[in-house]
DNA sequence: ATGGCCCCCGTTGGGGGA
């Protein structure tokens, strides 16, 4: 079963590279970011007549994530919003259960976590309260002991070597060790970082900005992660990052990042 | 990591991203 995380940056404008995605890479399950639109607006059947289920989480211009389930696997048990603050009205987590007759389910989140710039700030502030509800919930769905997925733009950058240029990022809401303690705290669960696990060499990214020639400079960071139960770091093949979908014209900033689990 | 962009909404500028 291959599981793919991608923050597209706008569903509408990325909707042909993700087809394009779809077909040469050919995932089971792909977790959307940064949808920027609303669920009436996100481009369903062009996606389903590639034959994927979607469910979709969206908001008007900003934020936004779905998951893509690939025939015959289906989707049960969905979840939109993370829990924990009934008050939170930004579109940044779905899950759901993956099942199929030929797989062992897995439950899968894609998830978009606050940037949370200026720090310190009440955007920082916003960040570091939904990273403990996702610690919260990520330690309630471990009692379970099942495969569990975690996927999607963490706006984390772990480690030093997950930077091109670390010490441009110091003082940054991505790199602040509050966040990275945090991400640590989360890791504690019982989590592994599924391309760190296959991949430990520095230098892999997932990110380049757009401005300041960042991608022909590679000055880029690794943000996007897919964490995994026990269960499903059993289950663990490979895991690769699809850079050259960052060389496209009018790319996202983000480029996807893929695993393989066994089927059981 | 800002000189350099991109996307949204809704118009020709402002908010947000990372």
């Amino acid at each position: 079963m291959r599981i793919a995380t991608w923050n597209v940056n706008s569903i509408k404008q990325r909707v042909g590279h993700l087809l394009g995605f779809l077909d040469e890479a050919k995932p089971d399950v792909v977790c959307l970011q940064e949808l920027k639109c609303q669920d009436e607006g996100f481009p369903r059947a062009e996606i389903e007549a590639a034959g994927y289920a979607v469910e979709t989480l969206g908001q008007k211009a900003y934020n936004g994530v779905a998951l893509l389930v690939r025939a015959p696997l289906a989707m049960s048990e969905i979840r939109r919003g993370l829990p924990g603050d009934d008050s939170d009205e930004q579109s940044r987590y779905i899950e759901a259960l993956i099942s199929g007759e030929d797989a062992a389910p897995v439950r899968v989140a894609s998830m978009y976590l606050p940037n949370g710039n200026p720090a310190p700030g009440p955007k920082y502030t916003y960040k570091l309260g939904f990273m403990d509800r996702l610690i919260a919930h990520a330690h309630a769905l471990m009692l379970d002991e099942q495969a569990l997925v975690l996927a999607g733009d963490y706006n984390v950058i772990p480690e030093p070597e997950d930077a091109a240029d670390p010490a441009a990022w110091v003082s940054d809401a991505l790199f602040l060790p509050e966040t990275r303690t945090a991400f640590r705290t989360l890791l504690a669960e019982g989590f592994t970082e599924a391309l760190r696990a296959c991949d430990p060499k520095a230098g892999l990214y997932t990110f380049w900005d757009y401005q300041a020639g960042c991608w022909q400079r590679n000055q880029g960071i690794r943000i996007d992660h897919l964490l995994l139960s026990p269960q499903a770091a059993d289950r663990l093949v490979s895991a690769s990052v699809q850079k050259h979908l960052r060389g496209l014209d009018k790319p996202s900033d983000h480029v996807p990042v893929t695993i393989e689990l066994t089927s059981r």
